[in-house]
DNA sequence: GTGAAAGCGCTAACAC
DNA sequence: GTGTTAGCGCTTTCAC
């Protein structure tokens, strides 16, 4: 059996509370039973119970969050900048992949919940069908979305402003001269496929750019699924658009890839430009042109949202988009 | 306040007892009583408090995985393998980031033993600077080493075969007719850097490839400082090896990268291998010859060595290499 | 088949 | 400053 604070308290010839207090740091104790206490509890190798401590005390000091996939490096960004943000607070980050299933990602949302963390940081992998389960979770325990968001106001949400970035984007390209574009997004519903599809077209009808539904090519937010689109605008031969504006980053690497080796030359012949601004993305040939998210402000929003007292204003649904910044590279 | 297990007894007019029994499936109750209890606890929306209950079971259904860097694809995708093989299962996995950082790694896993998970899995950073906490973890629950591992046998571990990856990534080399080769890896103490550092120069030996101190560049596991090491080998003019061998992919690209920048052609000018076979591995320019480790059965055994019953032969410290698989790309 | 009661290990009143 | 007492919400004997 594990030692308890029982077992510590005998040794050191104090109460269970006197043990309780010191090894928490609560209160005051003489300086004697506090020496004896600290002896006693690393003689036995008294590690503690968070269980029953969570219980009694109606916190874990941990919070959860679930991402829709952590192969996508802009999730694992975010979920390092959410933990290095919680651990100045002293605080643990419990993270749970959806692996883009809306099952299991329920699933992780009612065992966080049931687990008694004290706050959710979640980014539902899809719209409408994550929507009952993001509210269960919500009805519970403080939750803040990250990212992406259902579609009603249930909860607070902190994430990029899609319409500007495309408009960054989709501005760059008009600059360079670019007088057509086709767009490569994910196929499923969420708030960031809608968003940035809504603001290519929006800034692509401002800056005078040409689309075409043939050139909307949808996909899932992989590489693989990147060098598939981009394997359809190679076909595609001279009717194809000056350049190809990505969803994200891993779809603008796999199309990156696909037109290169469709023998087409980047930005000459097609410009490609991704939004994430990934790690790699500074890596490809030739280099990304694309839009930084900032994880690390969106994180400490996050946990700001999070952590407002339940009895100050609680008009849910606040939303915060964050401003993206161009990364101009060589690819547009 | 939550709904607790007495509201819903008290509402569907049974005992708590009873209520308990039909929502944990833990015994038949007439069908009556069923109904009654499965009503209320709907109505009331009520969630269980898995705190109390795992303070009760002595168990939480919960297993804790701690590794270096979350910003590493590697280890996502061991993580990933992991969470898949564990939800067979039906336990979840809460995932820790060391950020490469011990003392975050030590905080981590103190952590998770006081909440009580059922087994532990980690990836220690650093090797007798993470000993201590390793073995401290261990002292409480079960837990597996995954990928590295510490100096001394305190726990179990299931790994990579790093010595074969080497001989299969030289024998690549020698094949090719490669003469002599340098050696790009972490700097950082750890099993993996150790184990494939002493691989690379045995296999050398043993092909009758040239090496030399020179070219043996330390770095840490990320593309940056490949670029950094890439760039060292450019400046050595004529006197660089025919080939550059790296500790992992991330570096191997970052090699990469700044060999085409520096005008070599690759393999022609200098081949270079990585080692992990990373999805990105496949994309760059030119696609990486790598060695593939095999993450889905070391997620197997890894859960198998954690379940294995402490009852049974709990000969500490067994240790499972796994074979890699070469695979063959165009730098290489 | 059902319920009363004990208790998992801890903290928070509330006395002293 | 210290200890006694009463739970946190649940599962599990043990009677009925």
């Amino acid at each position: 059996m594990a030692v308890t604070l029982a077992d510590v308290a005998l040794r050191a010839g104090v109460s269970i509370t006197t043990a309780s207090r010191v090894l928490a740091r609560s209160r005051t104790v003489s300086p004697g039973a506090q020496a004896a206490v600290e002896r006693a509890a690393t003689e036995l190798g008294y590690a503690g119970n968070g269980v029953a401590r969570a219980l009694r005390r109606q916190r874990t000091d941990a919070v959860g969050m679930v991402v829709p996939s952590i192969r996508n490096p802009f999730f694992t960004a975010l979920v390092d900048a959410v933990e290095r943000t919680l651990q100045t607070t002293g605080r643990v980050l419990y993270l749970c992949d959806a692996r883009d299933d809306v099952e299991v990602e329920a699933r992780h949302l009612r065992s966080l919940v049931a687990r008694g963390v004290d706050g959710i940081v979640v980014s539902p992998c899809a719209d409408d069908r994550s929507t009952a389960a993001v509210v269960e979770a919500a009805a519970h325990v403080p939750l803040v979305q990250l990212d992406r968001h259902v579609p009603e106001p249930v909860a607070d949400w902190v994430g990029l402003d899609d319409r500007v970035a495309m408009d960054l984007v989709v501005g760059r390209l008009a600059e360079r001269g670019v007088r057509s574009a086709g767009f490569v997004t994910a196929s499923i519903a969420n708030s960031s496929t809608r968003e940035r599809a809504a603001g290519f077209a929006d800034a692509c009808a401002r800056f005078g750019i040409r689309t075409d539904p043939r050139w909307t090519v949808p996909a899932a937010f992989t590489i693989a699924d990147g060098v598939d689109a981009g394997a359809r605008f190679v076909e595609l031969g001279t009717d194809r658009p000056a350049a190809v504006v990505c969803a994200d980053d891993l779809l603008a690497i796999g199309v990156t890839h696909a037109l290169v080796a469709g023998g087409l030359r980047i930005p000459e012949d097609v410009a490609v430009t991704g939004l994430d601004d990934l790690e790699f993305a500074r890596y490809v040939t030739p280099p990304l042109t694309t839009v930084r998210q900032p994880t690390t402000r969106m994180a400490e929003e996050v946990l700001r949202l999070l952590d407002r007292a339940p009895s100050t204003d609680r008009t849910p649904g606040v939303r915060i988009a964050l401003p993206p910044a161009l990364v101009v590279r060589a690819s547009a």
